[in-house]
DNA sequence: CCAAAAGTGTTTCACTTACACCCATGA
DNA sequence: TCATGGGTGTAAGTGAAACACTTTTGG
């Protein structure tokens, strides 16, 4: 490491994969570029790092900046970094992963975005840069994760049915559920709050609700529980 | 994103924790610093990324350039950038963990380093910057990927025995495990090819002899087998 | 012949999986 | 009363964990 830390410099990105879900399946928020490098096609969300600010700070701001998305899930994913990714120059970019409420938010397109839009993570455009590769690996984690650890609610509503969230469950590991398995296991983790309420306007027998109960979760997590499903 | 990419840049360097294991347990290499900041503190190695070379090539010739290693397995573990993490300016660090055959390599001080020593990793002298928390990082992803992905070869001679596979994982895992129990499973996993070959010079019984079955762990693999242990 | 580690099977228990019907509700 | 999804239990099979003695070798 030389005493002066002067050398030519890569520039520093984050980018985020921020997933949703909705009746159709998992969504993933793109943007569509309004500046070169790539303008006109989709990308994820992301952009420079300030030089006061954290990583994660950045990819918060840059969300917030493109998209209008605030307080989400986030989770630092892997660093992108090969020569030649971005076609200007040296471009290394900390990708992260976030996940949201699909109906609490409104996008909104901004700063450099031309336009934000969600789309279906089976049925995606071309990408601009490596985002295909990063989001391939954002997907990756996601369904390795959602495992063993909770954060699967973070992609539903504060009050879901447990056939909600079987759903979720189908979704993002692509593959069917037995429904009395699932219901077995996931209340035997004991870390859903069952509710004093149901579903409302549904055609049919209305569902029971749970809640996430966070407090259960922080203290099976400390008595070293196994939260795989 | 701006037009161009003008603007006030970090520092981008990686860092490596190398792990390596003997009779006495899990060692880590670190190096002595010659220069500030931190002159003559322990340190991962590491040091600057080039704009030429990928992230894995930095981090791999900064093995090598300070600490002489080659060939080892390296993969990426997370990317460190708070500001205030190195005390003169932004850096933010790439960091790798690497696991290596102790056996095989004698380590040797060069570039920066002042010196070059393992260190057992439960008894640490105090680290620059915040390479505590990066080795932390590793230690626990070494801890958790043990457990599913058989990567603890990367730690022993060529030919081993069932005895230091199992002392291995016990040393990694920080619990004993059952002899009989883990042989089995051990074995079953059918990545293991067994040697007409015993160990040499032991006062006792000698162990036979096996090796990691690379061609067959390929194949599991992509047969979607879970190699948990 | 003693010390030291190698090697080997069986039983028990817990967990996973497969599976089908009745219930409640709104239209 | 019908359509729609909500809700429930049991039996069989599979894998994990506990456990102790005999064998081999060199000193």
């Amino acid at each position: 490491m030389p005493a002066t830390y002067d050398h030519p410099r890569a520039a520093l990105t984050v980018d985020c994969a921020v997933f949703g879900l909705d009746d159709d399946g998992l969504k993933v928020l793109l943007i569509q570029r309004g500046i070169e490098p790539f303008a006109g096609r989709w990308a994820l969300p992301g952009g420079f790092v300030h030089l006061d600010e954290t990583l994660e700070q950045a990819a918060l701001r840059e969300l917030r900046e493109e998209t209008g998305l605030e307080r989400v899930f986030l989770e630092q994913l892997y660093t992108f970094g090969d020569p030649g990714r971005d076609p200007r120059e040296r471009v290394v970019t900390v990708a992260y992963y976030a996940l949201v409420r699909l109906g609490d938010h409104t996008v909104q397109a901004a700063t450099d975005a031309r336009s934000v839009a969600w789309f279906a993570t089976d049925d995606l455009p071309a990408l601009a840069f490596d985002h295909d590769a990063i989001l391939a690996a954002a997907l990756n984690r996601l369904q390795a994760k959602v495992r063993y650890q909770p954060i699967g609610f973070e992609l539903l509503p504060p009050k879901f049915s447990l056939t909600q969230l079987q759903r979720l469950y189908e979704t993002v590991l692509e593959r069917p559920l037995d429904k009395r398995n699932f219901r077995k296991k996931a209340l035997a983790l004991g870390i859903l709050q069952e509710l004093d309420e149901v579903e409302q306007d549904v055609a049919h027998r209305a569902a029971r609700l749970y809640r996430f109960d966070e407090a259960a979760y922080r203290q099976k997590l400390a008595d070293g529980f196994n939260f795989e499903l």
